[in-house]
This record gives structure tokens, C-alpha cells and sequence, in this order.
RNA sequence: GCCCCCAUCGUCUAGAGGCCCAGGACGCGGCCCUUUCAAGGCCAAAACCGGAGUUCGAAUCUCCGUGGGGGCACCA
């Protein structure tokens, strides 16, 4: 087979995240990476919750993660809420499966019952880690018979079942990204795949998961790197065929300096960021530049890096992904996602940024909009900076600082001497459009020695209320005749009033 | 303490022995455009962690050091 070929032969991906918090960064780009491989080859991109953990499983989690992947277009092919061939996709509703593994690793002699009490297992590590040893199951329920085993068992006496690594020699696996890790057997201890409660640890739930579903590539993240060997030996025990591992770096905070924190995140929000997808789409961010950014952290692109969905798709390749933790950059996440707003076709931006003014309690019919659109558009980074930079054009009134009015470099008496010319010559247009208004206006500014940032500037915190604000006269246009020659009005009364 | 991984501009990265006195992007600085703010255009500054090897030749290969990251649960 030659590569052509290979790359051709349609993946089965997965993302498998647990339901206990918020679908993050990290999370939303290895779903992407694994989107991007299934769809292109043809293949499947998957979603499986772990939720083996029930204490720690959060209501509303899965929700969550499920409208986040969707928001970031990364439609699933198959998962809980769209069922598929190997269903279910939760893993508590898989557990009969596991049961009948965790027997067969057990008859073939690959893994154990355990009956040691947490209590006990609290007291060997603290011993151990006293002795300044590494904190490791000591084996003790390793040594027992299967006779006695099965007589526990049959009185019911509580246990886990437990894998049973090798002692001897080293454990060889193969990450897509760093090429072979070898790691001694001796550094690994007899993990538990199966608990007490009957569910399964994330160790055998998640590799009979990715065997059944016939998981091609396993994209997650380099957290499990730490565990690889015993998830190859248990893949091995039960003689499967190993899927093409990839272990995604992990993201670091801005500053470089380890993993987000809280506090972090924290900071992120305060700075109208967050590494949180929900919060990303509040704060006016695009899907586009969501992913475009994140997708670039650990992906190696040569050129071009402004890709849509479908040029990510041609692009992505496994073999180009990085294997260095890489440090979060949001100022590079605002210039994303500014440059895809910038290539949203305007009925398409219209849309999007009419639920941020029907929020602010601002009715914005889409003809309004369709018309400052093309104002907005280069001036915006979020969504939400459409309601900033263009709310004046639907309120009735707007109310500049009274200061604001005043032209540079001159008092409050001759600006408002300039606001009432100004008025006056735009009384005298019939149309107030932007052909007949702006000559009009720079003549006077030519006559008058002002200059046209004096003049156009209490024009514009006149009509805007703000200081900064789209193309005055395109603007002025659209607003209309009567509500500019009232808010002149108004920034004459406000200015005369100034002592 | 033990194990694993990583190491090119401030950041994300290109680079798979000569094409590299290291390329792109963000950010930063400057200039142009300009009614504000942007966007856009142009220009600039900015890096191969250190040390030994291997080689005619190393950012690229090897080893050591250093730094950083991750992991060592009946969590994922």
C-alpha cells in the first residue's frame, strides 16, 4: 500500500471527553484534529462521554460539551444524541462490556481481583512516600490463587480487578507525534480497570471502547502519556490490534509558565478572553477564529494560515503536528477571529450580530443592519463590538459627554458657535446624503481656517455620542436627517450650558 | 523522590546535513493612506538553551548538562 493510498483510508476518530466541566480549549482542539482527520478521509468522527467517574460527573456537562462541538461546526457522525452502529456511547451504559473484558483479562491471566481497602492502600503509599520510594501497588492480592480469589468473590467480599503489568523488561510504544517511547515494566504498577462500584477505569473503558468502535486514530491529549505503556499492554493482553497513537501537547498559560489555572482563567475573562468555548461564543468570538487559532497551536501549517473549515480539512496532517507544549496567545485569537468576521459574506454577519443588539434591548431591523455592515465590519474583533461601535444608529437620542464636544484645541462658547454652522448648513440640504453634505461641509471648514478634525469631530460626538465611531457621513445617511439635525440640536443646548 | 515528554524570534511555528549570516504569522516600532477608530499597504527590530562529539559541512544526528512541561488514584 503505498502512501497515497493510505492516507485515502478513512479514519474512525473519537472524542471522548468526561462530562465533569466545561469543554475547553484543549478539549475543542482535539476534537477538531480528530474532525479534521475523519472527514478528511471520508471516515467518522465520533463522540463517546466517559462518565465511568459518577461522582464527579457534573449535570449539564454533556450538554455542554455537545453544543460546543456543534457551535465549532465539528458535527459528530456518531454519539449519544445521534446514536450510530456501536452504541451506546456513554460509557456507564456500556458497563456489561466491560464486565465480560475485565473477566477475560482475568481468565487469561492478564489481570486480578484485589481485595485491599482503600485504608490500606492509603497507609502503603504514605509508607512508601515516606521512605522517599515511589507510591506503587505492592501486589499483595497478585500473589493469591484464583482458588482463593473465587472463595472471596463467592462470599461477596468487595475487590476491584487489577492488570497485571510485567515485571520484567521494558513495554516499547509508538506516539504518531515523538516516534518509540520505552518505558521499564518495573516503573509500573498493577493499575485497577475495574472498581469496586462494577464500572471500569478510564485505562480499560477507553480501550475496549476505541477496539469495538474500531477507533483508527487516538487523538488525545499528552496528559496520558504517562499511562501509554499500560494502555498498549492492555490493548496487546487482549490481541488487538493497536490503533495509530497521537499524544497532543498541552496548552500553556500566556505567559508560558505551566498549565491554565483557575486564576488564569480568571484573568482571561477580565480581559474579555477565556479558554472556555461557552464564554467564547458570549464574548463575540466566531467559530472560524476559534478554531483557526487553536487549530494552529501544535500544527505545524508552512504558509497561508488563515484557513476556513474546508481548507483546514485539505491541509490537516498528522504528521505535521507538534509534539512542544505551546503557550496560549489570545491577542492572536482577536486577530483571527477579526480577520474571519472580515470574510463573513454581510447577510451572514448581519445575522450573527443581531442577537448582541436584541440582548442590549435595541430592535435592529436587518435592512438597518445590512446597510452598516459594511461600516462595521473592518472596525470589529468580537461580534459584540457591533453593539459598541454602531448602537447610536437605534436609539432615539444619543448623550455625548458634554466635554467630548469640545473641539481640540478650542473652548465650549466657539464650539458651540461651530455646532450651530454646522447645523445651519445642514438645515439648508434638503437630502442629507453624503454627496451633497460633505462638500458642503469641508467648504465651510475651508472658509473658516478650522481644520476638518475640529469641525467633523463635534459633527461626529454630535450625531454618535461617541468620539470614535464608523464613517461619519455614510453613517449619517443611514441614521437620517431628523434624528442628526435634533442631535445637533441637543450639542448645542449641552454645549451653551458649559461655563 | 521516581518515570515520561519537550527545547528555533516575546508568542504560534517553517526547517527532516549543505537551498538558512534561518522563512511565515501574531504582537511590538516606524512610514503611507485617512474626518475619528479601524482595516489595508510598505519597512524595521527580533530566535537555532549550553557543552562535547559525528561529519568536509549541523538548527537539523548522538551524548551530557540546563531549563520547561506532564504523570505517579477504586479521576479522567
Amino acid at each position: 500500500m503505498d502512501i497515497y493510498t493510505l492516507t485515502l483510508t478513512p479514519a474512525r476518530t473519537r472524542f471522548a471527553p468526561s462530562p465533569t466541566g466545561h469543554l475547553h480549549l484543549g478539549g475543542a482542539r482535539t476534537a477538531l484534529y480528530a474532525y479534521l482527520l475523519a472527514k478528511q478521509t471520508g471516515g467518522k468522527f465520533i463522540l463517546r462521554i466517559e462518565d465511568t467517574d459518577v461522582k464527579r460527573t457534573v449535570p449539564g456537562a454533556e450538554q455542554e460539551i455537545m453544543d460546543g462541538l456543534r457551535w465549532l461546526g465539528l458535527e459528530y457522525d456518531e454519539g449519544p444524541d445521534v446514536g450510530g452502529p456501536c452504541g451506546p456511547y456513554r460509557q456507564t451504559e456500556r458497563r456489561d462490556l466491560y464486565n465480560v473484558h475485565a473477566s477475560r483479562l482475568v481468565q487469561s491471566g492478564h489481570a486480578y481481583p484485589c481485595f485491599c481497602t482503600p485504608e490500606r492502600l492509603t497507609q502503603m503509599r504514605e509508607a512508601q512516600q515516606a521512605r522517599k520510594e515511589a507510591p506503587r501497588y505492592d501486589g499483595l492480592c497478585r500473589k493469591l490463587t484464583p482458588e482463593d480469589a473465587a472463595k472471596r468473590i463467592a462470599a461477596g467480599e468487595r475487590h476491584v480487578i487489577r492488570f497485571k503489568m510485567p515485571h520484567e523488561g521494558a513495554t516499547v510504544a509508538r506516539d504518531h507525534i515523538r516516534g518509540d517511547i520505552s518505558v521499564e515494566n518495573k516503573n509500573f504498577d498493577d493499575a485497577v480497570v475495574l472498581k469496586s462500584d462494577g464500572l471500569p477505569t478510564y485505562h480499560l473503558a477507553a480501550m475496549v471502547d476505541d477496539h469495538e468502535m474500531q477507533i483508527t486514530h487516538v487523538l488525545r491529549s499528552s496528559e496520558w502519556l504517562g499511562t501509554f505503556p499500560l494502555h498498549v499492554n492492555i490493548v496487546r493482553a487482549f490481541g488487538w490490534d493497536e490503533p495509530i497513537w497521537a499524544h497532543l501537547s498541552v496548552f500553556l498559560k500566556p505567559s508560558g509558565k505551566g498549565k491554565m489555572s483557575k486564576r488564569e482563567a480568571a484573568e482571561a475573562i477580565k480581559d474579555g478572553h477565556s479558554i472556555f468555548v461557552k464564554d467564547l461564543l458570549e464574548l463575540g468570538f466566531t467559530p472560524e477564529g476559534v478554531n483557526n487559532w487553536c487549530g494552529l497551536m501544535g500544527w505545524g501549517v508552512p504558509e497561508d494560515d488563515v484557513m476556513n473549515m474546508d481548507q483546514m480539512i485539505q491541509r490537516f496532517s498528522i504528521d505535521s503536528l507538534t509534539p512542544s507544549p505551546a503557550a496560549i496567545n489570545f491577542a492572536k485569537l482577536d486577530h483571527f477571529n477579526g480577520t474571519h468576521i472580515r470574510l463573513l459574506p454581510t447577510a451572514d454577519l448581519v445575522a450573527r450580530i443581531k442577537p448582541f443588539f436584541t440582548r442590549a434591548g435595541l430592535s435592529a431591523s436587518d435592512e438597518m443592519l445590512t446597510q452598516i455592515v459594511p461600516l462595521l465590519r473592518e472596525r470589529m474583533v468580537t461580534l459584540d463590538d457591533a453593539l459598541e461601535l454602531a448602537g447610536f444608529f437605534f436609539r432615539e437620542s444619543v448623550s455625548p459627554n458634554a466635554q467630548d464636544l469640545i473641539a481640540k484645541g478650542l473652548d465650549a462658547p466657539r464650539s458651540a458657535e461651530i455646532a450651530r454652522r454646522v447645523y445651519q448648513i445642514l438645515v439648508g440640504q434638503p437630502a442629507l446624503s453624503q454627496a451633497s453634505a460633505e462638500p458642503a461641509l469641508r467648504a465651510y471648514v475651508e472658509e473658516s481656517g478650522l481644520n476638518v478634525n475640529q469641525v467633523f469631530g463635534i459633527l461626529r460626538v454630535a450625531v454618535t455620542g461617541q468620539k470614535i465611531s464608523p464613517p461619519l457621513f455614510e453613517s449619517m445617511e443611514i441614521i437620517g436627517r431628523e434624528k442628526i439635525l435634533a442631535r445637533l440640536d441637543a450639542a448645542v443646548n449641552a454645549l451653551s450650558k458649559i461655563v
